[in-house]
DNA sequence: CCAGCTTTGTGAACGTGTGCACGAGTGCCT
DNA sequence: AGGCACTCGTGCACACGTTCACAAAGCTGG
């Protein structure tokens, strides 16, 4: 079993692409499958199987040709890739609606996730038990951080403290934050920022809500405005895409979306 | 005052950046400032100002050389396009940790996007009351949706019931889905959807760390590979970036990154 | 009214991402 | 052993997105 250093830099879309693959590909191993091909590896993950392919082929790792690909091994790949072979520690701050959702979620233990501690400013928060983690003072941060080896932190305050949480985040040495205060933040450019935004999720359904609304009125002339919902279900039948193509995405520097819009066929 | 309609379609990229841009320019204007040059918001923004002033391009709005572009008129614009000249309003399915913290969250009703309804499966959890909404029976979700006019749908049930969830959405009505469940949900091509994935993002922040760690370790031989904190906070310093460009983003089909990395001046 | 400064709007170059098409292996069956 | 069906790996063309650079346009002061 080659133990082949990772050859190429791994474009960001294609790592924004991984673990999508992971966890199908776990699931597959799960249920005993052993192998596994481009086409159907595609089809689960709602992608085009030549991407799947061409994604795969940055790992290193190679298919078996006429075969496909061998599951586990798969799985070891872009384990070992995404840097996974760990646990990575993480940190949070805030322990209000979004901390304690966060926090009393089992599945980013599970993914390798731990949460090694959640901080507060609020002396009321402080000393409760959130997933079986307890609440402790925000100036704990920073020996909370060092003691647990923590390197990513995410920020789950109001928006008008989450550029002071990040600063602490990274004052106590934490190099990677994962946002989820509506706000861009201002750190040293060795730390990856990572921004979860509901509000812009929403707003980018708003927008093709619209649209819709829109170029239907300019066909039906008759369809309102506040555009009712548009009631067309049929659900049964299954839109494997032709996945219409589109620049690349990737955690870049800018700014960026923030979902991805999928529609693939199921089994 | 010009009202002119949409010209040219808007690039995805773009369309992920307005909610952006429009934060911050209401901001903005919540402080009086009523012109603003494409350099200070691509600074408030974290972006390229080139990227600022194309993407209002596509909006058909004009700024005024020399001077820069009237805030207000920015907002009513961006408002425009993006479709939030009304509410929209949303159903919550699920509502379980995440869902609760989505429902008791505010932002959502200011932005636009007041919760019309929560349903769960769960007869322990209908009844109960939720951010001031009652959370209902999964039976009535097609009454909620058509009664409320409800175009957007948000999956937060366990993995295993995102697809049933989504379905039903879909045959209430809804059009456009935000999910938050680590699966590719098989719909209809005409319906729009839209993923957050935690651990997703989580796994591309590893991603980095891990890249982060092994390329120190070729240079600085003694390094471990755990790789502790790093711990060179330099929070002062601020680093406007020079934009370490990128493909594009966007919500494209395919798969695609959740969020961005962003790393601006502030002011 | 002109000179000089500022800032927009956009053409063009470049970088990234996508998807087709096909050569090149691999396994199976006869 | 040979033929055939299958699937990977990848070159290539194209689409999309980002950034630079600069002409056009507006403002201000004299
Ligand atoms: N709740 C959601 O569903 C949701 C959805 C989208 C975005 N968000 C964003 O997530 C963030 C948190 O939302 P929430 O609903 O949990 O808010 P919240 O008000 O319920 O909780 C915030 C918590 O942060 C604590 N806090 C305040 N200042 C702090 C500081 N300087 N250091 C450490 N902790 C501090 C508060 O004591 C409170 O417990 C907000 O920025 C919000 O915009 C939340
Ligand atoms: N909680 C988090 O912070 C978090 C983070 C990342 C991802 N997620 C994802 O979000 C989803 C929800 O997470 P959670 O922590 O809220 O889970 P949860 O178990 O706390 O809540 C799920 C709720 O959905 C209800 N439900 C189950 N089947 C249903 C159905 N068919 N129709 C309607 N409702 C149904 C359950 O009764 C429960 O109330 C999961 O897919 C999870 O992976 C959650």
């Amino acid at each position: 079993m080659p133990t082949e250093r990772p050859r190429r830099r791994i474009p960001e879309a294609t790592v924004a692409r991984l673990p999508v693959y992971l966890r199908i590909l776990s699931e597959q191993a799960e249920e005993e499958v052993e192998s596994i091909s481009s086409d159907r590896l595609a089809e689960l993950a709602g992608v085009n199987a030549a991407k799947v392919r061409k994604d795969l082929s940055y790992l290193g790792s190679y298919g078996t040709r006429g075969v496909g690909y061998e599951v586990a091994y798969l799985v070891y790949q872009i384990r070992r890739e995404l840097g996974l072979t760990h646990d990575w520690p993480v940190v949070i701050v805030g322990a209000g609606n979004l901390g304690q959702a966060l926090a009393g979620y089992g599945g980013f233990g599970e993914r390798g996730f731990p949460v090694a501690g959640i901080v507060d400013v609020d002396p009321g928060k402080v000393g409760t038990v959130l997933g079986g983690v307890r609440v402790r003072h925000i100036d704990e941060l920073s020996q909370i951080v060092q003691s647990k080896r923590v390197n990513i932190g995410v920020v789950a305050t109001p928006t008008a403290a989450a550029q002071d949480a990040a600063e602490r985040l990274v004052r106590a040495g934490v190099t990677s934050i994962l946002n989820f205060a509506p706000v861009v933040l201002s750190v040293p450019r060795s730390i990856e920022v990572r921004k979860v935004d509901l509000a812009v999720e929403l707003q980018i359904l708003s927008y093709h809500e619209q649209r819709r609304a829109t170029t239907s009125t300019l066909r039906s002339v008759a369809g309102g405005i506040g555009g009712g919902p548009g009631t067309n279900g049929q659900v049964g039948q299954v839109g494997q895409v032709g996945q219409g193509g589109q620049g690349g995405q990737g955690g870049q520097v800018g700014l960026g979306g923030t979902a991805a819009t999928s529609r693939p066929a199921s089994a």
